[in-house]
RNA sequence: GGGGAGAUGGCAGAGUGGUCAAUUGCACCAGACUGUAAAUCUGGCGGCGGAAGCCUACGGUGGUUCAAAUCCAUCUCUCCCCA
């Protein structure tokens, strides 16, 4: 009769690369009572449209999302819609653009796009959070905020920070985590996901739960993925960020380029790989194993989820040919010259390969061009067009000269 | 309402009349090396130019000066303290 797995199977599951759950207890409760009532469980993911470029880091909590589908509850992703058309200004002086609702519309079904790579879109319930929100008016804001204390607020870890280091805050910044916890109450959600930066959030979605006489969500957050640079945390404008719209041949590059030891959280968080694998690649590293093979798997695995199997072929191959072997890839973006013999500075300027001349003559300068696999010294060089070319700038950038 | 401090290149942060296209760190780019687009080392890091040089730039505008990121006026924005 039950169409759901046992509790403890459940639980097994949800704690895979988690957090942390608020509470483990409440959740084996509202389990218990979803087999019971055979009702699923409401289980709700806010997202920001605003910046619809998702890395793999994102697809952390994507993923745990999913682990709730397969278990068969209820997925609920709340584009944020009302918040991104306020526009967040923290980060300061960067006057971030206030989204109109087209755009926020047109983002949130990039987002909705890109996370089918980690979701199961058509059971996914999606929702805008404007549809609530912008109908509350000004005495309704009131009521909700009386619900919470600047105390409380200043407790927030970045909001503490920025007071601190006197960054400012605009008020309207404490009303983000009290919309977000709105979403909950309207959503009555049983469970809400998010990075640890986003606990504070969730939390606060608990205490308005409960002030509108609601069981509170329980909260699961899940860790925040590290960037290729092993410093920070994984983000675009950190550019440390492998983003799931990457070429095939980005994305292994940006893979291999981690540091050692981001190899196994890499395999853990952002791979489906069972617990026996994970495991296996413990040990082999640990036996001295060179970790370059690992990351050469840990590459293929991501290429083959958002691409395929073929494209990791293909990107592994490439890679070998262009920065072991020092070769050229197979294939190459052709670009007509209009004129045969051409200076080399204009080829690279025109077809976009540097930003400005200045630059293309610094990488002149420093030996980082070269046509045919020779390298140009002479910024004044030339070019014959007779036959196609092969023009390097960089280690990555290549271009077949044709006319 | 009163008083004080500040706004500099992607970020952090020096510079307080010429020697400043602006110290330094991070990020970024290239070269060498390497299992790697890792680490390390070297060079570079506004634009046009072969170069000399020129142009644009230190929150906005206007001014003083032979000469301003630096001085003055004003505007915009931010932070702190007092009420």
């Amino acid at each position: 009769m039950t169409k759901y797995p046992k509790i403890n199977e459940q639980m097994d599951l949800i704690r895979q690369g988690t957090d942390e759950i608020i509470s483990e207890e409440q959740l084996e409760q509202k389990l218990g009572s979803a087999i019971k009532n055979n009702k699923p469980l409401i289980v709700k993911l806010g997202c920001d449209p605003s910046r619809p470029d998702l890395h793999i880091g994102h697809t952390v909590v994507l993923r745990k999302l999913h682990h709730f589908q397969d278990l068969g509850h209820t997925a609920v992703l709340v584009i944020g819609d009302f918040t991104a058309m306020i526009g967040d200004p923290s980060g300061r002086n960067k006057t971030r653009p206030q989204l109109t609702i087209e755009e926020a519309q047109e983002y949130g079904q990039t987002y909705i796009d890109q996370a089918s790579a980690v979701l199961d879109v058509d059971k996914l319930k999606i929702v805008h959070n404007s549809e609530w929100l912008s109908a509350m008016n000004f005495n309704d804001v009131i009521r909700l905020t009386s619900h919470y204390t600047v105390a409380r607020m200043l407790e927030r870890d970045d909001f503490e920070k920025r007071y601190k280091s006197e960054i400012p805050i605009s008020l309207h910044e404490f009303l983000y985590p009290l919309a977000q916890a709105m979403d909950s109450v309207e959503l009555v959600a049983d469970v809400e996901l998010g990075g640890t930066d986003q606990k504070f959030n969730l939390l606060v979605g608990r205490d308005l739960q409960r002030d509108y006489d609601q069981d509170p969500q329980v909260v699961i957050t899940t860790p925040l993925m590290e960037g290729t640079d092993g410093v920070k945390k994984m983000s675009k404008s950190y550019d440390n960020a492998i983003g799931l719209t990457d070429e095939p041949g980005d994305m292994y590059g940006k893979t291999l380029s981690i540091p050692d030891e981001l190899i196994v959280p890499y395999f853990e968080l952002s791979t489906d790989v069972s617990a026996e694998e994970l495991q296996n690649i413990n040990s082999r590293l640990k036996d001295g194993e060179n970790p370059r093979d690992m990351k050469r798997q840990l590459a293929r695995e991501i290429v083959t989820i958002y691409h395929s199997p073929e494209a990791a072929k293909a990107a592994e191959s490439n890679f070998d040919r262009i920065f072991v072997e020092g070769d050229e890839p197979e294939e190459i973006d052709e670009y007509i010259v209009e004129k045969s013999p051409v200076a080399v500075l204009n080829v690279i300027h025109d077809a976009g390969l540097v930003s400005s001349k200045r630059e293309g003559r610094r990488l002149i300068e420093q030996g980082g061009v070269k046509i045919d696999g020779e390298k140009i010294s002479d910024i004044n060089s030339e070019i014959v067009v007779d036959k196609p070319r092969i023009l390097r700038v960089g280690k990555r950038k290549f271009l077949k000269l044709v006319n």
